[in-house]
DNA sequence: TGCCACAATTCCGAATTTCGGAATTATGAT
DNA sequence: ATCATAATTCCGAAATTCGGAATTGTGGCA
């Protein structure tokens, strides 16, 4: 009875991974920012494993307070250990603090939104978020997700990030929606380009509509991977042209400020 | 070879459970908030696993994203994934928007800090953290951890909490660190008194020299277990007197308004 | 009230996968 | 160059996980 499923991803270099850890994780991942609580056949479904096993594991990660069964309508939510992680995460980045007042300064002058990223997996994975005026400092938006493919954010980590990694996200992309393929691909060129030429990448309105942004990267140091800032606001708040002209010296400079702050001595 | 390890804690009721699941959450959670990169030495005396096993682990925790590895200094921080997984499990809280203005009202009327938060095993768990206009602030946001036995916070849950988990709780709390027991227990008989008598908790000076703070729970409903408000300040923001007098109508009223907000129609 | 459909959980034998002690390799310090 | 510390790899043993099928539980509907 071959345990290991037929189309799995790796055949052969997962020599020694934990394939019941693995399963475990894919299904705290299959909770998603924003739907609500899943049953245990919603659950298999989205992670492909018989029921009978998304079973074992949800009991196993409900003792462990990962998750919270709700019993009237039989579904999973995600529990207090899974936030207290993410704070454990979020607290243990140092860049985030040295990043905040400089970006709060950018974003109080631009209006804009200033945030910071990194890459997760498909997607750009915000760590910080400065609003101009900052009447709730709450990092609300730390945590969530914007597009790898379009956003400015995601072009720039892609114009930025070492070859091999780059050509897997692109291959996994591509074969995530083939159809939206040529744009993606189009938008990419444009941003290696800009990237190369301007230091920044672009989106206007191609993320979505009336939102314009522009991005850089830079390595943080400290063994952290690459990371991205992005100056966005809406059209009507910030044009292209007060991004291209007024934001983007300021974000580069704020860029060359943070590269390598994290082996610095202090 | 017994692989179940001789003194785990629960001996005969883990029927079905993923031991390998729950191995490798244990690793992530052994990153606490504050602490730096952990090595796989330092991991397996935290979680008590031999080090061969904790490679393993590790080594499958990096391959999906929820470690992060420095290979420089050869230790792991959590990763991406583990961030992305408090932002869903923040986001999918519905209760954190409901409850934001009116603990943002109470906020800026008492110049304190109003936080709302929930058990996660030994602590409690802050998910909302409003801040008045007043400069003056903790330093505490979402996700991050506070004391069960001397917060009012803390002691507001214990006192209102199903006794089963209020007597599992204390029994951990106990032999966590017998020498404070008297000191809990004691914090403990008041609060329970203070919630009978006068509707909310109190820890002044007792959490942390001082700063005072007030508490009282709530059952949202919707599945959710019970949950927490407080209202806490350095003693001259906000005297024991103001606490009492002021802030504790409005917080009663507060939370009046939350009970069962989830279960009403809309 | 009884029946049906749907979903979650439990059962159980098979055998793959995990386990951990010991050996090995890597790294860094003296 | 040698030693100390830590991470990783190896490998045989067998316990643990796996998943199909049966069972139990739940809610809706006639």
């Amino acid at each position: 009875m071959a345990r290991r499923r037929a189309g799995e991803t790796l055949p052969a270099e997962a020599a020694d991974t934990v394939t019941a850890l693995t399963r475990g994780l894919d299904v705290l991942g299959c909770f998603r920012r924003g739907d609500g609580p899943l049953g245990n056949q919603e659950i298999a479904a989205r992670v492909r494993l018989p029921r009978s096993t998304v079973s074992r594991l949800t009991a196993t990660l409900t003792r462990a307070g990962w998750l919270l069964h709700v019993p009237e309508t039989q579904r999973y939510r995600l529990g207090p250990a899974a936030i207290a992680l993410g704070g454990a995460a979020l607290g243990g980045l140092d860049i985030r603090g040295i990043a905040r007042a400089p970006m709060q300064e950018l974003a109080n002058r631009t209006r804009a939104v200033v945030a910071l990223g990194m890459r997760d997996r498909l997607s750009m994975l915000y760590l910080e978020v400065v609003r101009s005026d900052a009447p709730i400092s709450l990092n609300l938006e730390a945590g969530s997700r914007i597009s790898l493919a379009f956003s400015a954010m995601g072009r720039a980590w892609l114009a930025a990030a070492p070859a091999n990694e780059r050509e897997e996200a692109l291959l996994r992309l591509r074969e995530l929606d083939d159809g939206a393929w040529p744009r993606i691909a189009a938008g990419i060129a444009k941003a290696r380009e800009d990237a190369a030429r301007i230091g920044i990448c672009c989106s206007f309105g191609e993320w979505q509509d009336g939102v314009n942004a522009i991005a850089t990267s830079f390595r943080p140091g400290g063994g952290l991977p690459l990371m991205v800032i992005n100056v966005g606001a809406p059209a009507f708040v910030c044009s292209q042209e007060a991004l291209l002209d007024e934001a983007r010296p300021a974000l580069l400079d704020l860029a060359r400020g943070l590269e390598g702050v994290l082996d610095r001595p202090h």
